[in-house]
RNA sequence: UAAGUAAAUUGCCUUAUCGAGCUAAAGCAUGUCUUUGGUUAGGAAAGUCCGAACACCGUAGUGCAAACAUAGUGGUUAACGGCCACCAGUUGUAAAACUAGGAAAAGUGCAACAGAAAGAAUGUACAGAUAAUGCUGUAGUGAAAUCAGGUAAACUCUAUGUGGUGCAAUGCCAUGUAUACCAAUGUUUGAGGGCUGCACGCUCGAUUGUUGGAGGGUAGGCAGCUAAAGUUUGCUGGUAACAGUAAAUGUAGAUAAAUGAUAAGGGUUUCGAAAUAUCGAAAUACAGAAUUCGGCUUAUAGAUUUACUUAAUUA
């Protein structure tokens, strides 16, 4: 798998986020909350991922994107090693909870600890 | 040289690796695939405070009232409450800056201190006049004392203007689900459903089965969506805002929302060390398009340019 993260990998549209945060289980590690569920796509991906900074704990703009964008470059240069033993399709929900400043090498810290979690329930 | 005033410009760069959106071409495996190329945030993109374009709704005529906005004069503009010029006033040594610059001869209200009294009340002293009296004058307070004045960032009056909602506008396509309605067809001689696939059997069974149409418009998609009162430079007219003209240029279009991340090196500024070269440390702002323009307001590390004022020094 190639270190991608192209439109087609996105979580999108209302139908689907709405079942994942009615449906889905979370897992929380500080700075992230990511909440998931098994799902069956169309398209040959294995997971589809959003990614949300609320606007209550950072309020500039220029500051949430940044955070969006770190959260997404940690998810895409990681994934493979994340994803490696799964055949059932997954959507995530990757949401921040912390401070204004953080950099990518805690955010890699952080998202490998908690989806190691993810992986251990999933095969229990 | 120092301090200051005004106006304008700019607002980090390079390389490597890994990526994202849009787009063009090519490829065959025809996939919303692969490869290659192009392109991808600001001076305020912000606040959403004015003015427009555009769209829909309302009124489809005219007048009045209310509410709100504006308020020297002239110009400029698609338009403006913006901008420019001039006059007046205020502040500053000055360059300049600011303006809450219509009306007190319509009405209502308000007014510190002083003063007897700031409006329906005539005090004290002196003088004059008279039958008598605030009937007359002077003194004293104050900006103002039967003479009225100030105040409209008080109501008010005058003149002018204003319908509402905003691209989540609006238009189009439409999976699924339920079905008002219409047509065809099937029917108590049993359509169709249920009892694990078939047969038999049992059972349910008529405002109902199947097919088609039509309506509605949820998920989702497409258009609107970027060539525009465009940008840059020169020339001409104008004190200027601005206008005219010529040439060049083609410059983001996302939608759980692209425009990035990491590493290395270099700029710039500040601080410390040093005679310099240089070395070390820290900082590198404000801030992210969401229909599009013209303004205003607010935020902003630092750098640059021009004009002018004041003071000092030198010639």
């Amino acid at each position: 798998m190639k270190q991608t993260y192209s439109k087609r990998e996105r979580l999108k549209g209302k139908k689907l986020i709405d079942e994942l945060f009615s449906q889905g289980k979370s897992v929380s590690v500080y700075p992230l909350r990511i909440v998931y569920k098994t799902t069956d796509f169309e398209t040959s991906v294995i997971a589809k991922t959003g990614v949300s900074v609320s606007k209550k704990k950072v309020k500039l703009a220029v500051k949430r994107n940044k955070i969006k964008r770190l959260l997404r470059e940690a998810y895409r240069l990681n994934k493979t090693t994340y994803f490696n033993n799964i055949t059932t399709q997954y959507a995530f929900m990757i949401l921040y909870l912390g401070k204004e400043n953080i950099s990518l090498h805690k955010i890699e810290q952080a998202m490998t600890t908690a989806f190691q979690k993810i992986l251990k329930k999933e095969m229990s």
